[in-house]
DNA sequence: CGCGTTCGCTACACATTCCGTAGCAAAGGA
DNA sequence: TCCTTTGCTACGGAATGTGTAGCGAACGCG
């Protein structure tokens, strides 16, 4: 499978592509304090259907963010700077949002 | 209509979920350096279908990222600071993705 | 051991979303 | 006038996401 959208390849447009799926950022967002299992992952992410989590964690370990581990799905470290990312989106949020 | 996902209102959830839609990611990302038509955010976005494109703008104007001006579609302030972080994004993919 | 619970994950049918194409009315140029 | 380009909508089909059920494996407990 290609990467969907641009078909230049860019790093940047592969990583645009595939948090722009539903739950990619979510999940990033829930795993940013530590490990969480399959099903706690559910719990955190409003009760996404197993498939679609299943999915979405199988493009995030492809993308090399996530990674399965003892105690469940964790971050890698690249994934953790990227979360870092997504906790500057946050303070965006809170100021800019309703 | 009310948020997808995220029932608790929590900014950050909103933007997680306006942001996890396909192309959204990609306009902000095109419009990071000024304004652009709609014919050309089409045809930055690999010609996304018009559907989708206006679909996609309505959503980031009802967050506040993105106004219709004069010369097309631009990011308002608060959109610019959002592209800040995608600079990083950019920088973090070209670190991390093959 | 036996029994129940929880785990990660899959199957499958249904719903939503997205896409491609066609095309409209309005604005501009020649 | 006529031709082009604009922003944008309509609509049917294709891709994606959803909800529910349930599997086999691993656990706790007696």
């Amino acid at each position: 499978m290609s990467v969907r959208g641009s078909k230049t390849g860019r790093p940047v447009m592969r990583v645009l592509d595939v948090l722009g799926r539903r739950w990619s950022l979510r999940v990033l967002w829930e795993l940013r304090d530590g490990p969480l299992t399959f099903r706690g992952l559910r719990d955190a992410c409003d009760d996404v259907s197993p498939s679609s989590l299943n999915q979405r964690l199988t493009d995030l370990r492809a993308l090399g963010v996530v990674e399965a581990g003892e105690d469940g799905y964790a971050l890698t470290s690249a994934g953790r700077e990227l979360a870092k990312l997504l906790l500057g989106l946050s303070r965006w949020a809170e100021a800019h949002v309703r």
